[in-house]
DNA sequence: CCGGCTAACTTGTCAGGCAAGTTATGACCG
DNA sequence: CGGTCATAACTTGCCTGACAAGTTAGCCGG
């Protein structure tokens, strides 16, 4: 058998908890619904028990189960309430998402930037002029630009999902189109975008901030040919 | 010893996990760090190997942590990337969030509703309405409306993440003040201010459905004495 | 009929062992 | 001296068996 070192197969505890959710997700288990002793799952699954523990370890930090001792593990009542993922989605409403999250920031930094966000923002928008300048793509300080601005809406619950789906829009915008970022008239729309954003942003203009955002990521889609 | 039915001591498993969250969490193990191994782990914490393993198949799940066979277990990439929580936020940030989110899919309703989606919002209001005069609070009913709006939004993450978003402002809310909510005049105005949403929607809207809900949130907030 | 006890079942934990993968060290050869 | 190979020690992955702690249902006695 012949594997390439990059490719793992799934672990048996990963591959039963994947099982196991699959049903969870589907709806035909649901809140309160008591699932298989670990003897039975054992059995049917053809693994160890300490396999199935692990398993539901995992499903339970995940939230979607809830386990007591002498009684047996529970679908909960609101599967995966945990925590949200951006697993499942199409690439299009994730983008989306995305773009009515940063536009959210825009506003809110419209409203309540400080000085010092102001000039972070200049600083993050010149650095990005500067990589390009220096022949790199400017993608580091791009994302430091957008990690600026969601700081500056100083709500740090919204600035950490900014970047969590921003973390999944650019897996999804799959970066092997780079070589299309490298045309000096797209940088110039880009910079010009950075601007919009921030003079906006500097006139205290929430509804302006959120349209120049919600422009620079259309665009930037369109210049990943993604629409 | 004395202890109360409702009030369970976590288990070894969730004590060791929450024991190497949080070096994670603080930093102090940083991506890529390796995690001592599982027999030092388990002698350091006076625990059996399999705790241990239970505990880091948990960390494994949240995406804190990744592990090798034959090589050990680091700290992932992305602590926590999997995976976006509400746990740690002060109210205040949370309920700003559901704010925007909630106006973000009052805008793309606006946009994008169809006639099915007018008809369940409307019935959804109606339902609320009729729920209070037979003596109920509405409360299910006033889910119901946003699950609705955001439906109408027509993204499904975004409308996942409106119900994340709205479980854990509810539970912040801490709905011990429900009493509150009894009174008619201010089931008048939530009447008003649902209406105001619809005829947004209905009008296409973006802007003044957007504004619509956040003054419906705002009102809600000072209704449960919270601004 | 109700309450108490016990057996069977469940999850939680422990201990020991072996499989599979990794790494470092030592020996050997060119 | 440098490179290669083999082996021992270490690591995670999984299995087995046992017991602790908690739950539930059934049976028996008052």
């Amino acid at each position: 058998m012949t594997v390439q070192a990059d490719i793992r197969l799934p672990s048996r505890v990963d591959a039963l908890a994947e099982a196991l959710l699959q049903p969870i997700l589907a709806g035909d288990w649901r809140p309160h619904d008591r699932l298989p002793s670990e003897h039975a799952l054992a059995a049917q699954h053809e693994v160890s028990r300490a396999v199935v523990r692990e398993a539901i370890a995992r499903l339970k930090s995940d939230g979607y189960v809830e386990t007591r001792q002498g009684k047996g593990a529970f679908v909960a009542a609101a599967p995966g309430g945990n925590a949200f993922r951006l697993d499942v989605e199409g690439d299009t409403h994730l983008l989306e998402l995305r773009a009515l999250i940063e536009a959210d920031c825009a506003a809110l930094a419209a409203e309540r930037h400080t000085a010092a966000d102001l000039t972070a923002l200049r600083a993050a928008s010149d650095a990005m002029r500067d990589a390009v300048a220096k022949g790199g793509l400017g993608l580091a300080e791009d994302i430091r630009f957008h990690d600026v601005l969601a700081e500056a809406a100083h709500n740090p619950a919204l600035r950490r999902f900014a970047a969590f789906v921003g973390r999944h829009a650019r897996e999804a915008m799959q970066l092997a189109r780079l070589s299309q970022l490298r045309e000096q008239n797209r940088l110039v729309e880009i910079e010009a975008e950075h601007a919009a954003i921030i003079k906006a942003v500097a006139a205290r203009d929430p509804v302006a901030a959120r349209a120049a955002v919600q422009h620079h990521i259309a665009s930037g889609l369109r210049r990943h040919g993604l629409s």
